[in-house]
RNA sequence: GCCCCCGUAGCUCAGACGGAUAGAGCCGGGGAUUCCUAAUCCCUGUGUGCCGCAGGUUCGACUCCUGUCGGGGGCACCA
């Protein structure tokens, strides 16, 4: 519908250049049409006019009424277009143009909402990315779950999208988490050493421990560990990763791929890509023999290291041949998910891929802010290192997938929030993903009645939609064909909450309606044209909850 | 010190490109169920929401610019 009011504005617009009220160079490509947030200013309203006056040097109303006089509306589905305010047109779609659009959602099914705009091109997530030392916590639940949902937006616009976790298996960390086995190894069995300091402590890792020392006995106690580290960082690691791996697949969360660091350690992809832009002149080596990224030529603050004076690569030269090799794959566009705290390493990721002559406008990185748990009022401060946190898998257990997903999804990604963690428990039955869900299972148990009683739901062809004439039905067929462009615009904004909003608006219509007609107007009732135009609207409505829902990964139970 | 994000109702948060009277949910009070699911609905609440504050741009600013305050995060040869 959106679209057919943009393109009754432009053909308008093209109409009033034509007759010279305008000059067709001032129109600009978004025609900026907005749905009124009062009802008596119709369905559609644009501020084009508005716009325009300045370069048109006439009045704003006055433009509109010449708008108006040239109005191209060819297949006739405005019922009103009036001037009001300062200069805005608001239209009004003809009653019988907006029950018959509602055919589409029974037309396109599961498909409805899905349109076209990334056709062609394919992107690739990465989010997540934890590293393997510890159990995901709170705060890589809201990454997991904003990531994936992005991605999904995504594929319903019609983009080929991956999901890739990026595992950073190489470095000091998996060494400190090695050696953090291996000495509770030695302390189980039975030898008296002490803990290092700035190791990982956390509860955890006795069980890894434990199974370890299942495995392989006593005999590796008196190891070295240097000399042995890959064995235990290799053991402690898989260990870990399997859980991680469990937890997002609890939460719905499921990876094309995993991609290893040490992978492209091992192939050699580190010295090929600094060799290349050592080559290109953009990679130097500084006085103490540091190769150094010169990252300041493509607007970072400081230069970059990338291999060390011991001939170490650092993390960054690793990133730097990752996301070559992610844009080798045939990306067009890659998205790196990435918590707060990483922000100052966007200049240089960046640069990089600029330096590598790839257009940095293909990269975007969408930050989420951290969660800050609360719980009685306390802030809990969270570190894997201390092994202080709240974990996800506890989470899930105690408010549920659902819940836990939806918690995470209905806040925009960069607005830190406060989670109280003693609310989340006690309060877990009043969320507001149960509303929706709940409207879910009243549709499909309206659904499930009219057929018990023999009423299903009516075909394209037989249904008769023009009896839908209450205004709750109206409001709710309108709210419906709304969806297609929620999704978009949701999409294009990397911004998984609105969708969460809509479903909270269409629901409360829904139910809204359900009650007010319980006793006079009920779906199911002794009028057949009305039932069957009713399940028909009832059966679309389920539709575009159950889409929504499925965007979101979460459950559309039909009873509840 | 420099950089990034946030600041909207008592609380948690929306507010798409600058537009008409800035919205939900939660919380408090009251009511609705012989009838398609009451995990719902309806009414209502104290609060004149100085949209953190002060300027600026604009016909018009919660939205853009500058400054400022408050909260969070960053400023590695850690990952």
């Amino acid at each position: 519908m959106y679209r057919r009011i943009e393109a009754i504005v432009r053909a308008t617009l093209e109409a009033c250049a034509a007759h010279g009220l305008i000059a067709l160079g001032d129109v600009p490509r978004d025609l900026s049409i907005e749905k009124p947030k009062r009802k008596e200013h119709g369905d559609f309203a644009t501020t084009t006019c508005l716009t325009l006056a300045k370069a048109a040097r006439k009045n704003p109303r006055e433009l509109a009424a010449g708008f108006l006089l040239h109005l191209q509306d060819p297949e006739g589905i405005l019922d009103a277009a009036e001037i009001a305010g300062p200069g805005f047109v608001n239209f009004r779609v003809r009653e019988p143009v907006w029950r018959e659009s509602l055919k589409q959602v029974a037309i396109l099914q599961t498909a409805y909402g899905r349109s076209h705009e990334g056709a062609g091109k394919r992107v690739l997530v990465e989010f997540v990315s934890a590293n393997p030392t510890g159990p995901l916590h709170v705060g890589h639940g809201r990454g997991a779950v904003t990531g994936d949902a992005v991605a999904s937006l995504l594929a319903a616009v019609g983009y080929s999208v991956d999901r890739e976790y990026y595992i950073n298996d190489v470095g000091n960390q998996m060494n400190i988490l090695g050696r953090s086995l291996f000495v509770r190894y030695q302390q189980l069995c039975g030898k008296d050493v002490p803990f290092p300091e700035n190791h990982y402590q956390g509860g955890y890792v006795l069980p890894i421990a434990e199974a370890f020392r299942a495995k392989v006995g006593d005999s590796h106690v008196d190891d070295d560990y240097e000399t042995n580290r890959r064995f235990f960082t290799d053991f402690i690691k898989d260990d870990i990763l399997k859980g991680i791996e469990k937890d997002l697949e609890r939460l719905g969360v499921r990876f094309d791929r995993w991609f290893s660091e040490r992978s492209l350690h091992d192939a050699g992809r580190l010295q090929k890509v600094v060799a290349d832009l050592e080559a290109a002149g953009t990679i130097t080596t500084d006085e103490a023999g540091r190769k150094v990224f010169r990252t300041t030529l493509f607007g970072d603050d400081e230069d970059r290291v990338v291999i060390r004076e011991n001939g170490v690569p650092t993390y960054f030269a690793a990133d730097i041949a990752y996301h070559q090799e992610k844009f080798e794959r045939g990306y067009d566009l890659c998205i790196d998910v990435w918590g707060a705290d990483h922000h100052g390493y966007i200049p240089r990721v960046k640069a990089a891929v600029q330096a590598l002559g790839i257009d940095p406008g293909r990269l975007e990185i969408l930050l989420y802010q951290f969660v800050s748990l609360v719980e009685g009022g306390e802030q809990v401060r969270m570190s894997t290192r201390t092994g202080q946190f709240e974990t996800l898998e506890d989470l899930l257990e105690d408010v549920g997938e659902d819940a836990t997903r939806c918690t995470f999804v209905m806040r925009k990604s960069d607005s830190q929030f406060e989670f109280d963690l003693s609310q989340a428990r006690t309060q877990s039955e009043d969320h507001p993903v149960f509303y929706v869900q709940y409207g879910h299972a009243r549709l499909c148990q309206v659904l499930e009645k009219a057929k018990r009683e023999g009423h299903g739901v009516p075909t394209l062809d037989s249904v008769d939609l023009s009896v839908l004439v209450l205004e709750e039905e109206l409001d709710l067929i309108k709210k419906a064909l709304d969806y297609p462009f929620v999704v978009s615009s949701a999409a294009s904004v990397r911004g998984p909450h609105h969708i969460v909003f809509y479903l909270q608006e269409l629901i409360g219509l829904f139910h809204t309606y359900y009650s007010k007609y319980a006793h006079t107007e009920k779906v199911v009732s002794a009028d057949l044209r009305k039932t069957a135009a009713r399940l028909f609207l009832c059966d679309a409505l389920r539709i575009v909850v159950s889409n929504a829902l499925a965007l979101l990964g979460v459950s559309a139970p039909e009873r509840m």
